[in-house]
DNA sequence: AGCCCCTATTCAAACGTTTGAACTTGAAAT
DNA sequence: ATTTCAAGTTCAAACGTTTGAATAGGGGCT
């Protein structure tokens, strides 16, 4: 009756799409039957067995696929979500995107992903921009949070609590007490320390985390001089996949170059700590007979490093796993949302920690 | 006139969205002329200026955004992409990745991003997953195309020429030669090499590249018994962040079981020559004094090994940026899709490369 | 006074679905 | 012979845009 696209034989150039009407000319019957039935609506019991095989099989003959934005503008689902990382390109963020990616494969979800940098400018614009794109939730990654989410959310990590956000976050007093009590039992008494950003909550966390334990523990210290803070995270226009690296390889030097004796380094994460190791070395210790050193995240390189690194396990995968399911339990199930998961850390004793050297410290030299 | 869902003063839940037919009613002018004027038609000239004027007050009082899904139902655009990525965790792909990004985030491109594991049925399963939601087009990484595509595409390496489809892909010949040159100018005559696996492209160019430069050098050999061919990439259903490197290891070891004397190693990647590495130096081998080890890729930890992983650079974040500047450019100038984009390698010499031992190898030990 | 045409604006169809309400048909009940 | 009902199916509105075609209002021309 109205006008029809049909391929008249030749199909010259794209292969115009399948609509339901097509199907519903093959079958037979009216669009809102066909619909019904590609469906599986429980009103579709009611259609006579035949009719639904008949649509059933002019859909398979045509190879229906039906299209995605006219459903999604119909029915207000698309399921889909946005994920906000901090940096594509960084260990952390992939591996927690490696189980988001695959829990949300498993549910059928596509994910829109784009990289806050820790500027709160973007991760704004980014969480309107999802809106835009009609996402169901979010996924956030390592940000502090603006104030309330205009949609579902569940982050890892990064942020102090808002109502309505679970939030999926490591325990860091036990990873500190972990990291502390290895380097205490092996002698150490004087921990240089690599800190996240300031402003970063888990940073904040974690470093209160650390002086905790230290307090805990007899006679271990926490030279102020010897507690330096990343940056890396505060601006990064332009990112430079060397740049965590170097800024640790910076900081280790910066350490040597303090002054204090100290005879072990704890770091925010495996990146600084590689960078660390590499300017001890270059400035002639040796790991761990001269200097221990611990790292947190347990990347996968850190187990073939030299020395191999200990550190302390996040299970980053399962991290994103968590909350990836935690989003959709409450997208398809409406479980609501707003608790706080804490995630367990590990110790992983490798070689680049070891007994304190006899000296107070390697480098006991004032100068240089 | 029809129904409207206005506020009604107390807006309880989630705040309508405001729709043109709110701007147009409080700026006093129908639908098409606020739709014409907010999207600055060409016939939004003939408007009266007072009139564009009223409809952009309206639009902005009301905070209006645009229905994402409306628009693109009608009007055919998505600016959506489909990048298609071998695996999310891998270095290879976040440096690739860091360069879409930033590429697709200035052309305001939104991406759904899926991981095809190096399997032909993910691989075009996503593709048609991809076609459904509505993309206009496709980014594939490191993968052998199933053959024509249904969608404007571009790539990064990973496949032999396919008409339609743009490719950046790599100068292996001149990789090849880079490292090999540099070997056998250090003295190095025989060489074992971690090819990638089998059925990947990228991995057969290179080999042939490499065979071609060892008879290109005089006296340079490449013991059969030392080649040894990755099978990372061929299966990878549950990834582990370990498991190339693992790969690297345990290859490494094999070579040196093997028997057959060598004073150094080309891997196909970083990571395998990470992990072969470690092997070398749990053996007791020093490195370069040793055995030189030669990487690929230049990943960001290269410079801060220990020792230095001297090594090939891909400039990855290039050939993203590339790779997504071409397609773009097609998408929105209509420029042809098709060439062969050859990128230039770059031989970083850093400390795991040395002189080769004198004795023909530090291997004439039969057994172990 | 009638006609034409220009300017400024609106109509209404279309994009491809989903879904509440309505419509047929035939058989059972009155 | 009419009404009642259920089973099976279809109507048509709606989701929020974009856009080709149509329209109203005026002013200038003959």
């Amino acid at each position: 009756m109205s006008q029809d696209n049909t391929p008249s034989t030749k199909d010259r150039g794209k292969a115009p799409r399948v609509r339901l009407k097509d199907v519903a000319a093959l079958a037979e019957v009216s669009v809102s039957t066909v619909s019904l039935v590609l469906n599986g609506a429980p009103r579709a019991e009611a259609l006579a067995a035949e009719t639904r095989q008949r649509v059933l099989d002019a859909a398979r003959e045509l190879g229906y696929r039906p299209n995605y934005l006219a459903r999604s503008l119909r029915g207000k689902r698309t399921h889909s979500l946005g994920v906000l990382v901090p940096e594509i390109s960084e260990g952390y963020t992939a591996g927690v995107m490696s189980g988001i990616e695959s829990e949300l494969e498993a549910a059928g979800y596509t994910y829109l992903m784009v990289s806050h940098h820790s500027r709160p400018a973007k991760l704004e614009s980014s969480i309107r921009l999802f809106e835009d794109r009609g996402v169901e939730g979010l996924l956030i990654i390592g940000a502090e949070l603006p104030g309330p989410i205009p949609l579902p959310a569940v982050t890892v990590s990064g942020h102090r609590p808002v109502p309505g956000v679970t939030t999926v976050a490591l325990d860091h007093r036990t990873a500190a007490r972990l990291a502390l009590g290895h380097l205490a039992s092996l002698g150490h008494r004087r921990l240089a320390v690599i800190r996240g950003f300031g402003g970063n909550v888990d940073a904040e966390d974690r470093w209160r985390a650390i002086r905790g334990a230290a307090q805990e523990l007899d006679d271990f210290e926490l030279p102020p001089a010897l507690t330096v803070e990343l940056r890396s995270r505060a601006y990064g226009e332009s990112f430079d996949a060397e740049g965590g690296y170097r800024e640790g390889y910076e900081i280790g030097r910066r350490l040597l170059d303090a002054g204090e004796p100290f005879s072990a380094l704890f770091a925010f994460n495996d990146i600084s700590a590689i960078g660390a190791l590499r300017a001890f070395l270059d400035c002639g210790l040796r790991a761990p007979e001269d200097i221990s050193v611990v790292g947190f995240d347990d990347l996968g390189v850190t187990p073939f490093l030299n020395p191999r690194l200990t550190t302390i396990r996040q299970p980053l995968r399962d991290m994103g796993q968590a909350a990836a399911r935690l989003l959709l339990a409450h997208l398809d199930d409406q479980k609501p949302l707003g608790e706080r998961i804490l995630i367990q850390p590990k110790l992983v004793v490798r070689d680049s920690t070891g007994p304190a050297p006899d000296s107070p410290s390697p480098l006991d030299r004032p100068g240089a």
